[in-house]
DNA sequence: CATGAATGAGGTTTCATTCAT
DNA sequence: GATGAATGAAACCTCATTCAT
């Protein structure tokens, strides 16, 4: 309480710069509206800066939401960094991982539908970014200490890729967010309501564990 | 039905009619470009058709928007169709389904990429379109009937939710394809690969059945 | 008379294409105003034509401006082609042909500031025009045949090179008109007065045949 | 005459004053593009001068590009008024006057540039400039006594008029520099080129001198 | 004397859509 | 059933210029 105080003193105090001020609005934006879809003007709205603000610091639209792609991946590998797999046991920890990522994405719907859209672009923007690049996570370090110690427990199955171990609890985790509309239309589930919410993602957990047991002799 | 199969063989008739091949290049287009991206002018010259001709026949480019999604769906379930999990043991009704989602979402990239278009508009286009309430799948009831063969033979835990079970298979073989270019981008993996492909989809089966055990005592 | 009675009523029968006027209304707003002080809306206006239509035919702005520039050595060349030197004897030939050049470009102003804009921006779009390239004028034929008579009739030096003559020749009769106004501001002398123009033209001819006489033994 | 040799005195001490670097710069960047063309950050750019700086010493952009013209035509000036042609017989005068009309324009194609623009424009720029009134030039006035001395000596014809015969001279030694580009993409002609300069010169001073002979009987 | 941030007007270009035949 | 020309609204982007310090 006492801190969020504080951060709202220090947003009167410190106010955003205008070209965080920008990179927020343009976030919302794109988020909302996609890339083509996205306005310059309606960031410019947004932002409460002047659109010549955004080509000043910016250079164009398409390096702008290059931007807001390198953001999107610094603050879930910001998020991912606080996770501390190491001091759980195998079983906590792989449930630790998914519980992390279910709430990130459902957290942050903006980020799941910035990457939706990024993929429909062929992930253009991303390939040249040395931000983004710089990234390429230790999670993945992190994921295949846990798997070991798993295994040698005799918890989990030899040999598991963490890459690929990693999509499937990123699959479990995003699709139900991502592609909330069309289920929505289409099953009738609602992963926006606390109830169907809570049993995505109890079955999240049961397929990713799932997929580490040990093969039936 | 009789509709329905007599439009079947119209297209095997005059496979090129103009509103047909209109309705393929939008396909195209879309799934390349998206709503927002999707020009026109470019469906225009992909399908050669004159681009009076479009709105003669679809109205407008929303429409348009929605009778390729419809194209999309009813594909989806005449696909669904030809599956009969009936005839199969449970465990191997499951690998079977799973196998056939992946294999369909990794033939049809265009239908992938149209989906996660359409949620990025938050379904709009769906929500109104009669054609694909009344598609309503009784997929529903297959899985149901076969989930309960399998927990009747102690292989499955009880209770199993078959829509939520049925996002669970989607999400593992919908993500790696619907996610492709960042996933690449970003970890390095390919899923247009031969390996990376069939890994995955060795991930998805584990982890499709893996929700389904019964819990640990 | 007649005939320029019987082109109005062409005009009013066949009225210009909208690509040929709007081709004719660039001309003269670039001509008047450069390519960066030109404006599209200009154009429009002038042309009566939709701006929209401007880039249906053309393009973009630099490609409209270089078909402009086309157009005038289209024409240029088209002039030159009806001069038939070969009928005259050498020395009226090499009058007749700074009497043209100085009508051409007194009478086609447009030409010459559109000539000195491409300059200003180094004949970027000259370079790779197919169209250009083709009229690289068989007048220096027909000019060399000129001197060589001259030379062989004892009138003219020997070896005089035909494209330095012709540049002397276009010195003489372009740079009167391309810097009129400078000249007006800086000397008084105002090329567009009748008195100032013939003179100019008397000097014209006197420097072009100057330039061609034998060596003083 | 006191003043601006203390502005010649002024710019060799303090030859990088903020003002002379902007007007440098500005110079630069209207040769290479125009008026229209140059920017008022290019001109920030070259100078390393703040662009306030530029309002603050010269008002506006067309302000500027008026400054540069006087600095070109003060120039210009004061090179000619180094030529002492009463100091040589009239035909070394005459010859000597080309060459260094000639070298003039081809050691400063910035000031060609510079011109031809400023002819595009009607030279309104001129028009009220004080300074350049001040210019005038007393040049005239040497080469009428040139012209009136090779008179006397049966050398050149009578009546030449000076300033006629100055254009003459003008157009002979700019052109081939200021339509330097077209002339090498339409002709091939490169009179960057040594060899094409020299002839270039050659060509000038025959169809200078060539002017002034007197009619054949 | 100097500066970096900001701005509004206006430029080029694009696009879905309609008109006339 | 089919077409090519035309259009207006609105998008992205640029630029000379000023504000606040």
């Amino acid at each position: 309480m006492a801190d969020s105080e504080t951060d709202v003193q220090d947003l009167a105090r410190r106010p955003q710069s205008t070209k965080e001020k920008i990179l927020r609005a343009a976030r919302e934006e794109f988020a909302r509206s996609g890339l083509e879809g996205g306005r310059v003007d309606g960031i410019a709205n947004r932002s409460g800066a002047n659109k010549r603000m955004i080509y000043h610091y910016f250079g164009n639209k398409d390096d702008l939401y290059k931007a807001v792609l390198e953001n999107v991946y610094a603050e879930l590998r910001a998020h991912e960094a606080r996770l501390n797999l190491e001091q759980h046991s195998p079983l906590d920890a792989i449930n630790l991982l998914v519980e992390h990522t279910f709430w990130y994405f459902h957290n942050n719907v903006e980020a799941v539908r910035l990457l939706n859209d990024e993929n429909l672009h062929n992930a253009r923007h991303m390939e040249n970014s040395k931000s983004i690049a710089r990234l390429r996570m230790n999670l993945l370090d992190t994921i295949s200490d846990t798997l070991d110690r798993g295994a040698a427990a005799g918890l989990f199955r030899q040999d598991v890729n963490p890459a690929h171990f990693y999509i499937t609890v990123a699959s479990v985790c995003y699709f139900p967010i991502s592609n909330r509309a069309t289920l929505k239309a289409f099953l009738g589930v609602d992963t926006n309501s606390r109830k169907d919410m809570l049993l995505t993602l109890d079955y999240a957990k049961r397929a990713a564990l799932g997929s580490l047991l040990p093969d039936a002799i």
